[in-house]
Order: C-alpha cells, then structure tokens, then sequence
DNA sequence: TGTACATCAGTGAACGCGCGTTCACTGATGTAC
DNA sequence: TGTACATCAGTGAACGCGCGTTCACTGATGTAC
C-alpha cells in the first residue's frame, strides 16, 4: 500500500471529517485534537499548521454543519408546503447526523461572537425558517414570533428525538402529523 | 468562626447544591467530582461515600432538577390557560437554571436505562405536557402527537432562549404570544 | 534542463495540568453493656 | 453514669491517564535562475 506523502494536500479537510466520525461515534466531548489527529494518521502537532486550537476546529466543523443544513433546508423552502418541507429537512438533518447537531447547538455557539462565519451560517438556518413561516401567516407581525415558533417546534423536536424521549421510530410520521400546514388563526391580544 | 464538624451531616446535598452552583457559574462540562468536593471543603475522595461515581452525582443532581421542573409546571397546570402556564413555566425554569437545564438534557438523559429514578422524573414532565395539551385538543389523537408537540415547542424555545438565539428580552414575551391558547383546527390527513 | 534554495507542512519529545478513582488510614460519633 | 467498642464518614497520598499546547527540528516540494 503506498504510503500518505508528507505532504498531506487536504489535511484541514481530513480533521474535520475525522472529528465528524468522532462526533457520531461517541459525542460531543470525546472529540480530542490528539484523537482526531490519530484518526487520520497525523501527530497532533500538524493540526496546528490549520486550527490555532481545538475550538478553532470545532467551529470549522459546526460552521460547516449549519451551513449544510441550511443548503437541505433550502431544497424543501421551494415546495407547496415549505414550513413541512422546512422543517422536516431540519428534523431530518438532526436524526441523520446527531453527532454534528449536538456539536452546533453545544458550547461552541456560546463562543460565536469570536467565530463570524459560524454566527452568519447560523444566521441563515433562522432567516429561511422565518421565511417560510412568514409566507404562510396571514396576519405577519413585527416581532417575528411567527418565525421563533417555527424553529422552536422543529428545534425541540429534533432534540427530543435524538435524546431518545420520543421514540425515533414515530419521528418522521409524527413530525409530518405536526408540521401540516394549517390556516394561521388570528393572534389574540396577550397579557 | 466555628470549624465544620469531623460529619458534615449532609454531604451529599451539599455536594448536589455545589454542582448545581458550578453549572450555572460555567456549564456541565466543568462539573468535576474534585471541584465539586472543593467547593464543600471536603475531600475529593469523601464524595464516595455518598455517590458511587462521578455520573452517579450527575444523574442525581439530573433527577432534582426533572422534579423541580414538574413541580413548576403543576403549579401551571391548574390555571384556566393551562398549556400556556405550564408552557411559560417550563421555559422560565429554563431561563432561570440554564445550568442544570443543560445538565438536564445533555449526555447524562441517555444514561437514563442505568438511572430509573432519572428516567421517571423526565418521563413525569412529559406526561404532564401531554395530560395540558390532550386536554385543549378537540380530537385527540392515539399518537400524542398534540403532546410531543407541545413538548418540542417549548423545548426548542428554551434552548433558543438560553443559546442565545433569541434575544432573551423577548423571551417571555414571545413565548407568551405563541402560546396563546387557540382553537385547534381539525388535523389534515397526511402523506 | 539542472541546480540552489526558500518555504512551510509535517515530526516527536516534552511541558504542566486536572481529572476520576483506589488505597490504607484515622478519629468522632453513637450504642451496648 | 461510665466505659469499651463498632461503625463509618472523613483524610491525604498516590495511581495512571489523556489532554492541549510549545518547541526546535526535518525534509519534501516548488520556484528562481
């Protein structure tokens, strides 16, 4: 078998998809800047001459994560149904790569005032969600909540899911169940 | 002043109030059994006395939490708008304990075959969640859907909420305005 | 085309750190007589 | 009431571990001439 050249030619890429296989197999915590080195075959130093450190990385991977699925979110804000669509795609991305869901929604977001790309790509997620449910209520409002409730549903769902407190196996029907798009009635006056 | 006694007489609250404490000054990954015991003044080897392990400490202070929580939300649930008071209250325990919140739903809820008291503290909040949001359903469903709905709304708000996703200022606000009791229209069959 | 050289992606040893857990122990407390 | 003693909640030293990061380095690659 030939032997990896010094040079390795794509190692950032190679340490953000060995962190994605860190993340799935065990969890958020367990990815190391020294496990994932080792995975591709790397020593731990030679992460350094890509990531300034191991939050650096991380961020790398969470910005990577939001912004693939903000781009699975995208395809379904086209159809007749976009709220379902949206939201299905989010409930979808979250059981398909638990692992990088728990990793974009964990600590990591804490520091995103430090990580610009990482705020803007999950900017986005919520600007498409706001999107689609604002397209579908009749009455907009200013304070967006139309938009907060959409992701708040879709979120916690996602979460309750992963989390195993709602069995995966009902996940898809019931998420569908929920996100049937109905007639919005008219906000009533709160206290 | 007076020297602790040679007995604490109630390490192990003790040591559950210190984790708690650490949770919210930074997050769960920071609760150590070592900085725990440092806290209480005591050794780091007494907590075994009480917890047979680091996660045993972490499931118990888990378990406190989920009963606190469905204590919260009885309160709620007696009101003449339950599934909105017991919705606020759920997000306002979120707010108010993000530590423990977090705690609450992270690495330790998958645990929850080796901690039978765990897993029955969270199982309570939801059947809670269902019994408020069955109640207003004007045909209920076999599948809980209107429940698992509820739940995943208010969980994702508060996750929202204390990631800092939504500005917090509005939170009660908002979570208010979207859970202003309204008619449920019929479901739609879906595909 | 051949050679000298600068670049810079990699290496491996070493650092200090805090962790969870174990071990043999100590000594205050509560109880039995 | 006084004394002997068992209990068991505490101690402190020690273990091995993997971590993130630094350092001085090496040597393959690509380029300038």
């Amino acid at each position: 078998m030939p032997r990896r050249p010094y040079r390795h030619g794509d190692l950032a890429n190679a340490l953000r998809a060995a962190a994605l296989a860190i993340l799935d197999e065990a969890g958020p915590n367990d990815v190391g800047l020294r496990e994932t080195a080792r995975r591709v075959g790397v020593s731990a130093t030679a992460a350094y001459r890509h990531f300034g450190s191991k939050e650096d990385l991380l961020a790398s991977v969470a910005t990577e994560g939001f912004r693939e699925l903000a781009a699975a979110m995208e395809t379904g804000a086209i159809e007749s149904d976009p709220l379902r669509a949206v939201g299905l795609a989010y409930v979808e991305f979250a059981l398909q790569k638990r692992g990088l869901f728990r990793l974009m929604f964990g600590p990591i977001l804490l520091q995103r005032a430090k990580y610009a790309e990482l705020d803007e790509a999950a900017r986005a997620v919520f600007v498409l969600l706001r999107r689609v449910s604002v397209s579908i209520d009749e009455q907009p409002r200013e304070d967006n909540s139309a938009g907060i409730a959409a992701w708040g549903l879709v979120h916690g769902l996602s979460s309750l899911f992963i989390d195993g407190l709602v069995p995966e196996t009902y996940a898809r029907g019931i998420t569908n169940a929920i996100l049937v798009q109905r007639p919005r009635p008219e906000y009533q006056a709160t206290a």
